[in-house]
RNA sequence: CGGGGCGUGGCGCAGCCUGGUAGCGCGCUCGCUUUGGGAGCGAGAGGUCCCGGGUUCAAAUCCCGGCGCCCCGACCA
């Protein structure tokens, strides 16, 4: 917060003549101006848009902050964009501390430079593409790797030249199939986007370290409930990543949580519970089960729990080989992991395809199969035997133990379910908004896109790249979904658009409005970032826009004030009320500002 | 891309089935009253009924085509 930028003028002094023009001319004071609602556009609604679904996006809208232009392209209306900015600032003075250099590199880029990288094809359908009036194919960038790495090319050329940490905030285009819940999933928005130079590995992962540490400073002062979680390494290849969960509602990704245990569920590895099989003969023993296709329906005609069945999931590879997948009854595939054990993509085989290679689908198993087998990990015989399909219609086997009645390969294919273990703990699963990631890039660019330095010997090696993004617009709409209660908003103090919003219940020209005007005063003098609803409207109303938008300290001055002596301050976490004497009331809320969340 | 839903004043909705001068609540404007939790009374303003075509004497309403938006799933550096 600003501190002092002028002494207030006095109550005598604001009576006799307007006071912003005090403040603004009269006093040729730099102060930041501090609006006053009646000049303000803040448009409130006391309904939601009927097709608002997320809380978020509810009262984003409500509060005044965000307007639609078009499916995922969204307006940010003044009290919005205070918001954003002081998310950016916190980003930006992080990012600064950490020895990063902002930047700032366009939007619209020449379609040569992705298809070198191999990403005017790769990215996919989310990637803009345009035309200039010289017929050259453009892009609109959803991400800056070739631009970066195109400078780095000719702007670094020595192993002095590294380390260097270059970032920018810059509006992202991405042609999302579907952009939903507002400024959670939209097709523009800014992003802070920085790059790592190192020379090596080792230097990478110092980068990396650094911001880490800054992603972690940054999102403690939002004043967001976060993880930092192991992510997939996906299709861009790389060395590392994490990605910054916010838990949320509205989120879009699974988190699995245990302590001292944080991971995407994508990637997510955990003991699974235990189930009890039954014993195994000494062959497997062909048990009947008309028109049974289901893991739930053999189950249930054989007494057993889910866990003691074995699933199969047939998928084809690339070069059209067949992997039978095996995996306990009552758990899942993930398909990231799986992708993962396997080395390579896959595809579902066709119910065509399993028939020729296995049997009926519905029924069919390991046992005397003619493709490789993978069995998931959480697949423990331990004396006991499984149930799985006989590759027969209607039949299926009992007393089936792997490695004996099948040969198979291991994988972690399964995906993590709550009430599994990690370290003895159980784990949980909480929906959660990625709000920023870090990742690890290596040499990908750098090698395609000639970027290499000289090192002491004089030999010329590529440049180990790391880039790092975090969206303002999504630690925004987190901290509205952490945070709200059923009366609106409660921003964090740090990315509040005001700290304080003062409520006038007093008529123009009343006692109380003149004693408004002096706090109003008083708070701006004391570079308190107020909002000052002097509208000429109900209490109610006012009251219920104050919590609706949901500045921290909502300051009442009224009739009551004058009786008392005492100045009503709200804090809007808990809507608890606090007394404070008039006098020295701007110092006293800036001491409760300081305490406030 | 698959499935579902919706486009009528700034917001929320009715009217459409069964065609006949477009309505309600909130909001907005003006006046008076009111003023510590979305206040009252009175008077007003505001709509190419998403677009195009068709049927009809007549289309918000029926038919055809298109566009837009939302939700679920798939997908997702």
């Amino acid at each position: 917060m600003r501190s002092g930028c002028g002494a207030a003028p006095t109550l005598a002094r604001a009576a006799q003549r307007p006071l912003r023009a005090a403040l603004s001319h009269a006093h040729g004071y730099a102060c930041k101006p501090m609006p006053r609602l009646s000049e303000y556009l803040l448009p409130t609604e006391r309904e939601p848009p009927a097709d608002a679904e997320a809380l978020s996006h509810r009262l984003l809208v409500r509060a005044g902050l965000i307007r639609q232009v078009g499916a995922g392209l969204w307006t940010w209306l003044p009290a919005g964009w205070r918001t954003h900015q002081r998310i950016v600032q916190i980003i930006r003075e992080e990012m600064d501390a950490i020895g990063g250099m902002e930047m700032l590199m366009p939007i619209l880029q020449p379609a040569e430079l992705w298809r070198r990288s191999g990403r005017y094809e790769g990215f996919g359908e989310e990637l803009f593409k345009l035309k200039d009036r010289k017929d050259a194919d453009m892009v609109l960038a959803p991400t800056s790797e070739e631009v970066i790495t195109t400078h780095a090319a000719t702007l670094i050329r020595s192993y002095r030249d590294l380390p260097r940490v270059l970032y920018h905030f810059q509006t992202k285009e991405r042609d999302e199939p579907r952009p939903r819940a507002a400024v959670l999933r939209s097709r523009e928005f800014v992003m802070k986007d920085s790059y790592s130079f190192d020379r090596d590995r080792e230097g990478l992962d110092i980068s990396y370290q650094k911001h880490a540490g800054a992603y972690d400073r940054i999102l403690d002062r939002c004043g967001l409930e976060w993880y930092s979680v192991e992510a997939d390494v996906g299709a861009m290849g790389g060395f590392g990543a994490h990605e910054y969960m916010a838990p949320c509602p509205a989120g879009e990704n699974d988190v699995v949580l245990a302590p001292g245990y944080a991971a995407n569920l994508e990637v997510a590895r955990a003991e699974a519970q235990p189930v009890v099989l039954p014993s195994a003969p000494a062959a497997p023993e062909e048990v009947q089960t008309p028109g049974m296709t289901t893991i739930t329906q053999v189950a249930e005609a054989l007494g057993l729990p889910e866990g003691a069945l074995l699933k199969a999931y047939p998928v084809v590879l690339p070069n059209g080989s067949l992997t039978l997948v095996m995996l306990r009854g009552d758990h899942r595939v993930n398909e990231v992991k799986l992708a993962l054990a396997l080395g390579s993509s896959f595809r579902p085989a066709s119910a065509e395809e399993i028939e020729r290679h296995l049997g009926p689908p519905g029924s069919i198993g390991p046992v005397g199969v003619q493709v490789p087998v993978l069995l998931d990990d959480a697949v423990v015989a331990d004396g006991g035997g499984y149930v799985v399909g006989a590759n027969r219609p209607d039949r299926h086997l009992r007393g089936v133990v792997p490695g004996r009645d099948f040969a198979f390969a291991r994988g972690d294919v399964r995906a993590v379910v709550a009430g599994d273990r990690v370290d003895g703990h159980e784990v949980r699963i909480e929906r959660a908004i990625e709000v920023g990631n870090i990742f690890k890039l290596g040499t990908r660019y750098s090698d395609v896109l000639g970027a290499t330095y000289l090192d002491r010997s004089g030999v010329a090696q590529p440049v180990w790249m790391g880039c790092y993004g975090i969206g303002p617009a999504r630690i925004a709409a987190a901290a509205i979904e952490q945070f709200a209660d059923d009366r609106g908003i409660s921003w964090p103090r740090s990315i509040s658009p005001f700290a304080v919003h003062l409520v006038t219940l007093g008529k123009e020209g009343s006692e109380e409005r003149a004693l408004s005007e002096r706090i109003y005063a008083e708070l701006v003098s004391a570079g308190i970032d107020t909002l000052y609803d002097d509208r000429d409207a109900g209490p109610g109303e006012k009251f219920a826009d104050a919590e609706l938008l949901g500045c921290p300290l909502r300051v009442t001055v009224g009739r009551r004030t004058l009786q008392s002596g005492e100045l009503e301050v709200q804090v809007r976490r808990g809507q608890e009320p606090r007394a404070l004497p008039l006098e020295g009331a701007a110092a006293a809320i800036a001491e409760l500002w300081r305490h406030v969340a």
